[in-house]
DNA sequence: GCGGTTTCAGCAACCGCTTTCAAAAACATT
DNA sequence: AATGTTTTTGAAAGCGGTTGCTGAAACCGC
């Protein structure tokens, strides 16, 4: 284990000044700077990051608290979140906190102030009141992604109105009867922020609204389009909590020998890896998910302002044809 | 900043005999350990494991190499890590090493070592001479996933009995002209061991083998779908080097209204997330990637001995009929 | 109640790096 | 050449735990 001692020694000179010159804080000639660099990289010296976190008593580490990692959005969040990191020298500590497991919350949070992590970045994690006061407490940044924890800085898609542009955009193409399929209107902020905006979008027409409550799955979707297509007068289009969903939908649709779009449009919400997979591709409402994680990592670590809502749009396939 | 010295004081003992007591490192009576923990959690104490890692020269931490998130398999596979090293206070450090980015993966390997990570685990990362060899020179121990990493335990499949298997699977149900497709049979490993094995299944039946290469992705198999069934004599089954190629030859049958598996069956590899999404569900070759994760991280962490290979079976959906 | 053993707790050094303060060296000014 | 100013370096304390060593206290059998 090579040590700053070590190269103060051979270098002629005092640990002090190997830290100062290691850590660019100014304070010495050229001549040492040279020297002790050279010497640095020939002994292979790795600076160790414990010592160094002791006394900044921080660390440039970042906590990413997920709930898992299966789940379609969370893969490009984190590539975004990583590739912003590597660029800025700053390292993820990677924890999953489950869904809804107060416990296991705690747990993380436990984790990351003992680790000394200088932040936290969130990803669709929901807050109990005392794992919110928890983090009150610990003092430590946290943006969230996805979900809006009070008190703190969220990076998101205004919901209520990308539901609405993409309900408003089934209308445009003519499809009147238009269900809302898999989403969770029991869910205070993303779902019922898109049943409102559904709804909102519909009101003007008259339409009646049809909600199919299911948690954003491909099993809920497939659920959802067995229902729907079960009752007497089935849509025209099914407007989908996720790409799951929709992929469930579809895949229903392709079990019942239905096309898409002719029989049923199918509008997805994600434009995750599966829109590009399922057949025909999904037409969707995309969320720019490597982008959102960039912008909420760079508002943690360099405490810059996150812009108020990240922009939306409707990815065109093939699963929303004219009517 | 609660430290063990606060504790100390209100206790009426010494730091030492505090740390003896949170650590169970015994040499306390009873009731000094009640006092103790009682006012560590008054004081909701934190221990800082900069200090602790600082003296014991390692950390609880374990960090995990990944190309990126964004491939079907390594969600699972972290998912697989995160349980097991939740349960175990293990912590997680995540590092993006890109595909074959040796600079990267220098970078990664730094920071694994200055943060004095108790092991390695690396999903499907090839490494170059220079980096093994900084690899060995740390001196820390490494379990690799999916990849041979010469010097270093693996937990994988054996790609040249699943592919043997997998073609086996086909022949049975009658198939004769089976294409292997979307492979990189210039990979030393994956690639020609699945290559091998596919050859191996067919030689003792005389049939010609076809390979397509390809990087295992959804184009990849799009496109060898593509060429294929432009071919003279298209074939009857094709065997997907993944999944996501495997989604990628239904997405192009679908779109030629073929219909599968009666007109061409399909057999992926992985049993990934997608495995399920596509329509019809695709039967394929599974490979259990939370479990590896779990017996990887465990063999890294416990240092018990790894299982030669890891069981693969046939995962039966819907892609492959009879003929 | 006494020597001997075991248990319990304190002292102090140390992990490797950072940073303040002071001293020394280099340089500039008259 | 003497003084003042700035730059460069060193000494030392400390970050928060851990641990070997030592002494004190408690317990043991006789």
């Amino acid at each position: 284990m090579v040590t700053i001692k070590d190269i103060a020694k051979q270098a002629g000179v005092t640990p002090s000044t190997v830290s100062r010159v290691l850590n660019q804080s100014g304070g010495y000639s050229d001549k040492t700077r040279q020297k002790v660099l050279q010497i640095a990289a020939e002994l292979h010296y790795q600076k160790n990051e414990a010592a160094s976190n002791l006394v900044a008593q921080t660390s440039n580490v970042i906590g990413v608290l997920i709930t898992n990692a299966t789940t379609s959005f969370a893969a490009p969040i984190i590539d975004g979140i990583e590739d912003w990191a590597y660029q800025h020298g700053i390292r993820i500590l990677l924890a999953h906190c489950g869904l809804n497991d107060a416990a296991r919350l705690k747990a993380c949070l436990d984790l990351m102030a003992g680790q000394k992590v200088s932040g936290i970045l969130s990803i669709s994690v929901q807050f109990d009141a005392t794992n919110l006061a928890l983090l009150k407490q610990l003092g430590l940044p946290l943006v969230s992604l996805g979900v809006k924890v009070d008190g703190y800085p969220t990076v998101a898609i205004d919901d209520e109105k990308a539901a609405y542009t993409g309900t408003k955009y089934l209308l445009n193409r003519g499809y009147r009867r238009i269900a809302l399929a898999a989403i969770d209107p029991t869910d205070p902020q993303t779902g019922q922020a898109r049943c409102h905006g559904y709804q909102r979008a519909l009101q003007k027409t008259g339409l009646a609204p049809l909600i199919i409550p299911g948690d954003y799955s491909f099993q809920a979707g497939y659920q959802a389009a067995k229902q729907l297509w079960q009752a007497a007068l089935p849509p025209e289009a099914i407007f989908a909590a996720s790409d799951d969903a929709a992929a469930g939908i579809v895949f229903y649709a392709q079990s019942q020998g239905l096309a898409v779009p002719e029989q049923l449009a199918v509008l997805g919400f994600d434009n995750s890896y599966v829109a590009d997979l399922v057949y025909p591709g999904l037409t969707t409402v995309e969320q720019p998910f490597a982008q959102m994680g960039q912008l909420a990592i760079e508002a943690l670590v360099m405490k810059t302002p996150l812009p108020d809502q990240v922009a939306y749009q409707i990815k065109e396939r093939h699963s929303v044809g004219w009517r």
